[in-house]
RNA sequence: GGAGAGGUGGGUGAGUGGCUGAAACCAGUUCCCUGCUAAGGAACCGUACGUUAAUUCGUACCGAGGGUUCGAAUCCCUCCCUCUCCGCCA
């Protein structure tokens, strides 16, 4: 959610700014519902302070013993009144937030004005993409050749489409990965492991900006309508992760909150029917390593660099050819304010895919969850600036160790840091 | 799931219809006294929105949402959450 006075303020150029990135703001509409507001709410508030002194001067005359009915007499209509102008403006200010709440996040400055992800900006290269003097298969045919290690056949048995069962070693690489990455973050980049509810509240969802925009990415409990409280499965640990500072005054030496949490990720995949339904690639369910940080403002730019590098450490530990790319504004998430993808090289494919995405929303996810701190001697507690990013998507680092492992016979060697995970192995061997 | 008790400001905790935006204590901030590895005294000390020259004034908020009333932290209803006992269970 953008600062309210800002849009107000400055609505010409926040229209001119979210148009990079695809967005109309509907300038009219806020203009003519925010003249309206200004006066509604001083008028209700005026009928409300009027109340407020006849009833104390009522109270005060009844505790002196007066005869009060005349007073009374008085009042009569005035709560009709209120009651009017307090529906009123009750019904304006929801039809602000309905607008407001949907309004993507300004990109910042730094970031590529471009239309989608033909636009992105190639940042830095990791690697040089593997190449090998035998046909590269992809994952899933490799894994076929390890015992069946993905197995979508089960998956669509058990449950459907886009789902997976892994098996023996790959099931087991795929622990170790997450193992792995747990490790890296917790030993080397100062996060602290943290275990979340896969389940969460709309108001969760709200404070991270999945609702009330994209409930239909999400798997809910039960039908999510206006007033429901059903419970929705995480798109990713983000949500939980940082709503633990939601409606929270932090104080300033607590600052930076850095945390780390592993966790399966649930997404319907409602607008990509047909995109990728080969593979590991896009699943409803996966597995991610999930990075969040609370930062005080003045760090957040700063610490979108460290945090990118902590997810760029992971690739580089796995010897994985990888391209950093600075998304431009039509290509950003609703709440993000600046964007590096992490994009892995797949032989197969013979091209980079997205493996990792990490983003500072500044202060948008913080103003709708009230995530506050106090510094030292300031009167006012001011928004934190919250982060996040992928370090990584654990399925799709399968994917890749799988494809640029992979060796003629069949086989998959075992990158070097995870054989402390895997019980030793060296090489998956074929079957 | 059953029975009971509760949810008040950073914390503890008063407050059952008006003088309570909220006692008291602790923590915190500032000042005074004192000079020493302590203590004493005083003041300040919630958030948001609007308004103002202003820390001025106004409005709202005592788990959330409704209701009763001239007036609700206080009464009624619904929901959420916490605690205790029982049941069940990984």
């Amino acid at each position: 959610m953008l600062d309210p006075k800002f849009l107000r303020d400055e609505l010409a150029q926040t229209a001119q700014r979210l148009a990079t990135r695809g967005y109309t703001l509907d300038v009219d509409a806020i203009a003519a519902f925010e003249a309206q507001r200004k006066v509604l709410q001083a008028s209700t508030q005026d009928l409300q302070n009027e109340r407020n002194v006849r009833s104390k001067s009522i109270g005060k005359a009844k505790a002196s013993g007066q005869d009060i009915a005349p007073l009374l007499a008085e009042v009569g209509e005035l709560g009709d009144k209120l009651d009017a102008a307090k529906a009123e403006l009750t019904e304006l200010l929801a039809n602000i937030d309905a607008i407001t709440a949907g309004i993507p996040n300004l990109p910042h400055e730094s970031v590529p004005v471009g239309k989608d992800e033909e636009d992105n900006v190639e940042v830095s290269r990791f690697g040089t993409p593997t190449t090998f003097d035998f046909e590269a298969k992809d994952h899933v045919d490799i894994s076929a050749g390890l015992s069946n290690g993905l197995d979508f056949d089960t998956a669509s048995k058990l449950t459907g489409s886009r789902f997976v069962v892994m098996h023996s070693h790959v099931a087991s690489m795929h622990r170790a990965l997450a193992q792995f990455m747990l490790d890296k973050h917790t030993r080397e980049h100062g996060y602290a492991e943290v275990y979340v509810p896969y389940l969460v509240n709309s108001d969760s969802l709200y404070g991270t900006g999945q609702l009330p925009k994209f409930g239909e990415d999400l798997f809910h409990t039960k039908p999510a309508t206006e007033e429901g409280q059903g419970l929705s499965l995480i798109p990713t640990a983000e949500v939980p992760l940082t709503n633990i500072v939601r409606d929270s005054i932090i104080d300033e030496t607590q600052l930076p909150i850095k945390m780390t949490a592993h966790t399966p990720c649930f997404r319907s995949e409602a607008g990509s029917y047909g995109r990728d339904t080969r593979g590991l690639i896009r699943q409803h369910q996966f597995d991610k390593v999930e990075l969040v940080q609370v930062v005080k403002p003045e760090d957040s730019f700063a610490a979108l660099e460290a945090l990118t590098g902590h997810a760029e450490s992971i690739l580089q530990a796995l010897e994985l050819p990888y391209r950093k790319m600075n998304l431009c504004t039509g290509d950003m998430g609703f709440g993000a304010c600046k964007t590096y993808d992490l994009e892995v090289w797949l032989p197969a494919q013979n091209t980079y895919r997205e493996i990792s995405s990490c983003s500072n929303m500044v202060d948008f996810q913080a103003r709708r969850m009230q995530a506050r701190y106090r510094a030292k001697g300031a009167k006012k507690p001011e928004l934190v600036h919250t982060l996040n990013g992928s370090g990584l998507a654990v399925g799709r680092t399968l994917v890749a160790v799988l494809e640029n492992y992979q060796r003629a016979d069949g086989s998959v060697v075992v990158p070097t840091v995870l054989r402390p995970y895997m019980n030793g192995l060296e090489v998956i061997p074929a079957q």
